[in-house]
RNA sequence: GGGUCAUUAGCUCAGCUGGUAGAGCAGCGGACUUUUAAUCCGUUGGUCGAUGGUUCGAAUCCAUCAUGACCCA
């Protein structure tokens, strides 16, 4: 084996921190395997403190509880024959103390003492408490698990380099302890989620991401091929089509939690691939879907956070209240006072708003589109406490079900919190000869240059024409969800590993 | 796509109006058996993001490019 780990690249180590591991790591591979797997723990470092640190000095004296443990080594301060370390796991960390006459012969100054910060050591020893009063084991066996080759990033300083906390999670992960939080904040939010609707007798379900027809949402999609099938393949915008046809199967109640992909910019609040929530629940209308976002939204927040007032970058959003309902139109006069009604109602007075606020007006934009172009300019940014936005206009909601009274509207909403659009749900339209006429208006949109336009989907209406109950149903990004209850600024501070533009240096 | 800023040791950062590079941590050697970013003494370590240019001389000035952050579209 060693043979085999001669490296001509050894020459090539650009720093000595690494070479130095190197060598040591030679030196334990003479002695034996120094990746051992026979190693086991019976206690990590929150278990430890929640059972024992309301013990006193000398209750632990007196009790002498021994503890296996495990984890990274974050700090050492050698004091001659003894040492304390500070390890760090899943858990937290704990303070080991390591003495050369508690452990066998040669241990501490063979083997301990030439271990490296970022290495993972296993011990035992009986808990007590420092002069200080901090919980500590007080190790009489320790071990080696694995070599560390690189070394840890500063102590204290920690990493605080943007790039380097997204290209390398894992030094993230070691040492920043928001990083952490945050992702146990993401992991505790689709758990929740899960259970939720679980619990409502939704049934998960799991849909293509790799699709013929890149449908459910107006987006640009990432295109491959299939070399088998020599077919070209899309990677999915949206799950809504398949969720629909499922309960055109009879499965009333579905929802899928997983990743959908744009093939568009990068900021802040866009990545590549995203993970959506949607879910689809026959017999229900789009008022019930806000009824039931209420109650998702509050009880998310007590459980995750433990209060429904959710801190965000120096705001309070409060999910206890009810949420906000307004109608696009009535949005629009509410944050503008300047703006009047008349300037709303017919193609060509908001077209002539929308110019005087620099906006675009395509020949081919009707009443509804030139509205929602407003509509983002004028009121997104403020709609800061939880807000339903109603009445969008059927023009851009090509898979909604149009309103009894007008048309032109249909039984849609988005909702937004801190200025963001944090989901979208309407009452389904199961109109089949609407649909189909609702797509050749798309597939005439795409003709005219708009490649975010959708694809005509045939098998889906042949799916409509088959009956799809009076259905709702909704899609809410859970990363910016995750962004709100984790007082995250950037969608990548929620994503483990965010889409960076590839580098020699790291790859991607 | 546009603007602003950044890129110097493994990490966190200094480095002035141009004169060939510095600290702390980490590492290495030494002292130290209750420390807390341990402390104390000594010490190694750099293609200053890349490529051109200006200059006797560039980490520093200029241009282009790369990567990132933030803002705008």
């Amino acid at each position: 084996m060693s043979e085999q780990n001669t490296p001509i690249e050894e020459h090539h180590d650009v720093n000595k921190l690494i070479a130095e591991r190197k060598h040591k790591l030679a030196a334990l591979r003479e002695q034996g395997n120094p990746f051992p797997n026979d190693f086991r723990r019976d206690a990590t470092s929150d278990q430890i403190m929640a059972q024992y640190e309301h013990l006193s000095k000398e209750e632990l004296e007196e009790k002498k509880i021994r503890v296996t443990v495990a984890g990274r080594m974050m700090l050492r301060r050698v004091m001659g024959k003894a040492s304390f370390a500070t390890i760090q796991d899943v858990g937290g960390k704990v303070q080991l103390y390591v003495a050369r006459d508690s452990l066998p012969e040669n241990v501490y100054n063979e083997g301990f003492k030439k271990w490296d910060l970022g290495d993972i050591i296993g011990g035992s020893g009986v808990l007590f408490k420092t002069q200080t009063g901090e919980l500590t084991v007080w190790l009489d066996e320790i071990r080696l698990l694995t070599k560390a080759l690189r070394p840890l990033p500063d102590k204290f300083h920690g990493l605080t380099d943007q790039e380097a906390c997204y290209r390398q999670r894992y030094l993230d992960l070691i040492v920043n302890e928001q990083s952490r939080k945050t992702f146990l904040i993401r992991s505790k939010t689709v758990a929740y989620i899960r259970q939720f609707f679980n619990s409502k007798g939704f049934l998960e379900v799991e849909t293509p991401m790799l699709q013929g027809i890149p449908g459910g949402a107006s987006a640009r999609p990432f295109e491959t091929h299939h070399n088998a099938l020599d077919m070209q393949m899309f990677l999915r915008i949206a799950p809504e089509l398949y969720l629909k046809r499922l309960v055109v199967g009879g499965f009333e109640k579905v929802f899928e939690l997983n990743r959908n992909f744009r093939n568009e910019g990068v900021s802040t609040r866009h990545n590549p691939e995203f993970t959506m929530l949607e879910f689809y629940w026959a017999y229900a209308d789009y008022n019930d879907l806000m009824d039931i976002t209420e109650e998702l939204f509050r009880g998310l927040a007590q459980s995750v956070l433990g209060t429904t007032e959710v801190q965000y970058q120096g705001n309070v959003f409060d999910f206890g209240k009810p949420f906000a309902r307004m109608s696009v139109t009535e949005s629009i006069l509410h944050y503008n006072p300047d703006v009047k009604l008349e300037q709303l109602t017919t193609r060509e007075a908001v077209a002539e708003l929308a110019k005087s606020l620099g906006i675009e007006v395509k020949a081919n934009y009707g009443h509804g589109r030139i509205l929602m172009e407003v509509f983002d300019e004028l009121v997104e940014t403020k709609l800061q406490q939880p807000t339903f936005i109603t009445e969008y206009p059927a023009e851009i909601s090509p898979l909604a079900r149009r309103n009894d009274h007008n048309p032109e509207i249909t039984d849609r909403f988005e909702f937004f919190i801190g200025g963001r659009e944090l989901g979208n749900g309407f009452s389904e339209l199961n109109d089949a000869e609407d649909q189909a006429e609702r797509f050749h208006e798309q597939v005439r949109q795409k003709a005219a240059g708009d490649d975010e336009a959708m694809f005509y989907d045939e098998d889906f209406v042949t799916a409509l024409e088959h009956g799809l109950p009076p259905t709702a149903g909704q899609g809410i990004g859970i990363d910016r969800l995750v962004m709100l209850l984790a007082d995250a600024p950037s969608i990548r501070d929620v994503i483990l590993f965010p889409h960076m533009r590839h580098t020699d240096k790291h790859g991607s």
